[in-house]
DNA sequence: AACAGGAGGTTAATTTATTAACCGAACGCT
DNA sequence: AGCGTTCGGTTAATAAATTAACCTCCTGTT
């Protein structure tokens, strides 16, 4: 690879006046000027960026620490900041834990949560980059998982502390929305597969329900809410608990698309007709959500915003290093289908 | 950030001996060991990779270009990409052409492409990568595309040419495995709702599948074979042409998990049962497939390995420069399930 | 004529880590 | 005693850029 003392040589001047030339740091003559062009086009020159990026002690690059790259969020996230990065002039140095597996066993497993985030980050850290984005899909509260740093860090997706940049989507906000759509349609028993119980997304949303019905001056008696484990089987298993209830709820919330499908099974198979007897709404707008028969109503999240948003802020911190922590929560839509 | 000259003045030493302890490119007192470590631990001493990189010419990272990660098999390809990597000690920098929507329309837009391509590469040379991997997910084939470059370079999923490695699964093998399987299970009027006509993979597939049947001493008749895009659509439309055949097929073979949900519902909307009416096979295993109703028995992707493979391929490459090309095509399996 | 100032370059220090070449002291051997 | 090794370091060049400081003409002003 030619370097900048090649073209230096064949243009017949110092490095300084080819660095000069290419970064218009110093006048220099239109001759000259040309001279060192037409050299630097000769030996097919490109600047080495280490040599640039060693000297000026940044490197025009974000990393990217996933969790795991297979979460089809995960993935719509990266496309959204890997394109807004590009944008911006900035490369992306990506690092995924791999860590789906394990995923909903987390509070046994802090320990090794902890030790491979950690890693992850000294990783990027060593590879001098300018900041760090972190895209996790779960829930819980990662302020201890994390040594201290200087280089700055937002969350996408994932909640970070109150003194964290995140930017992430409106669990309570969406699920109250959904609740009033179907209102609007005339629904008043509204029956609520939610997720783990314990988990944060489904305590959002369950209060966002609450909420919602409150302020239309109803409730969701206590029969009708029903916990599962976000995997099919379960909505399937819970729709069959529902079912054993007088009245029947005239729609079904279920709080991912993996349990609504599971629970328009159940209802298939119990005779019900989707969405004439009984309706169903679920969370996250999923592939499969399209080609479900019917086709469902869902919940999209902004997953491809929440990687836009993250990048811009990462940028932004860079350049202004003393900017105060923002925290963005970008509300869902809904994707009315069929099956209400 | 702590520098070696830090270490080094603290260790009250010089920085070779510092840089001599940590490679351990030379015998240094286990004194002098000490206190160089003590030094190093208590300024938590990390190495400038980018000096290192520099000097060594080599930076221990490996470009990833992918044309568009939202594809499902390209993100689980990187998936596998990244965990070999990170194992032998690479990072991954990442750039995404986002090409996904151009996916199908290839022919008046290979300009595009070209371009596309070629300035994704030079983003990642000029990054200095030690060897590139290109995930995409068309059958084109790409020996103009890429401008001429010294940096090794490998094929995941999509086909090089000849003097390239590349390392990529099975069309034709896979289609005729499952023929062999439907054959096994008694199926003998088999008929198929291919993909787009002149693409490679319905190519590969369609003659993978006469093969199976032609050892067989059977014949598949052309009315039995029919053309779609690949969507959801025209798997129903194609469907409902093949219900219009005397006598009905007893299997039909959708070239994609898709297709394949769009024929169910052909079926199912006809009044016929699956499998026991008709039985109906896919190709790709996505998500979909293990939620369609009856659950789709379908050709699973080797996605993992194809990463695996491809990013051991280019390790290979990077420490033996001269290595001959590899062409490594993955068989893919059976999954199998209740729609047969 | 003398001097200021600008235009157009160059010199050399700097960024951090690696490593070939070198150097002094200690030790062993005849 | 004298010589050759080995041990345990150090010195300084090197990788490829950037940039402050400096230098030399040349022009314009009084």
């Amino acid at each position: 690879m030619a370097t900048m003392r090649d073209v230096a040589i064949l243009a017949g001047v110092s490095t300084a006046t080819v660095s000069h030339v290419i970064n218009g740091s110093k006048r220099i003559s239109p001759e000259t000027t040309e001279r060192v062009l037409q050299a630097i086009s000769k030996v097919n020159y490109r600047p080495n960026t280490l040599a640039k990026s060693l000297r000026l002690g940044q490197t025009h690059t974000i990393g990217v620490l996933v969790e795991d790259i297979r979460g089809l969020p995960v993935a719509a996230i990266v496309s959204g900041i890997s394109e807004t990065l590009a944008k911006g002039g900035y490369k992306t140095i990506f690092h995924d834990l791999h860590l789906l597996e394990k995923l909903y066993n987390q509070y046994e497993q802090i320990g090794i949560y902890r030790q491979r985030i950690n890693e992850g980050l000294a990783l990027l850290q060593s590879s001098n980059v300018d900041g760090i984005i972190y895209v996790a899909m779960h829930d819980r509260h990662l302020d201890y998982l994390f040594d201290p740093m200087d280089t700055p860090l937002v969350f996408a997706y994932s909640h970070g502390t109150e003194s964290d940049t995140f930017v992430t989507y409106s669990n309570r906000d969406s699920a109250a929305d959904m609740v009033r759509f179907l209102l609007g349609k005339g629904h008043e028993r509204i029956a609520v597969i939610a997720g783990h119980p314990h988990s944060y997304p489904t305590g959002q949303r369950l209060l966002g329900i609450q909420m919602a019905m409150q302020q239309a001056g109803l409730t969701i008696p206590q029969e009708y809410i029903r916990y599962g484990n976000w995997e099919y089987d379960s909505g399937l298993e819970q729709t069959l608990e529902l079912l054993k209830t007088d009245p029947l709820p005239t729609v079904i919330f279920a709080m991912n698309d993996l349990m609504a499908a599971g629970c328009m099974a159940a209802l298939l198979s119990a005779g019900l007709r989707i969405p004439e007897d009984v309706a169903v709404v679920g969370f996250d707008n999923r592939e499969i959500a399209s080609y479900l028969q019917p086709p469902l109503t869902t919940i999209a999240l902004p997953t491809p915003e929440i990687g836009t948003r993250a990048a811009l802020h990462i940028i932004d911190m860079i350049n202004n290093p003393s900017t105060h922590p923002v925290r963005e929560i970008i509300h869902c839509s809904i994707i009315e289908r069929e099956s209400v």
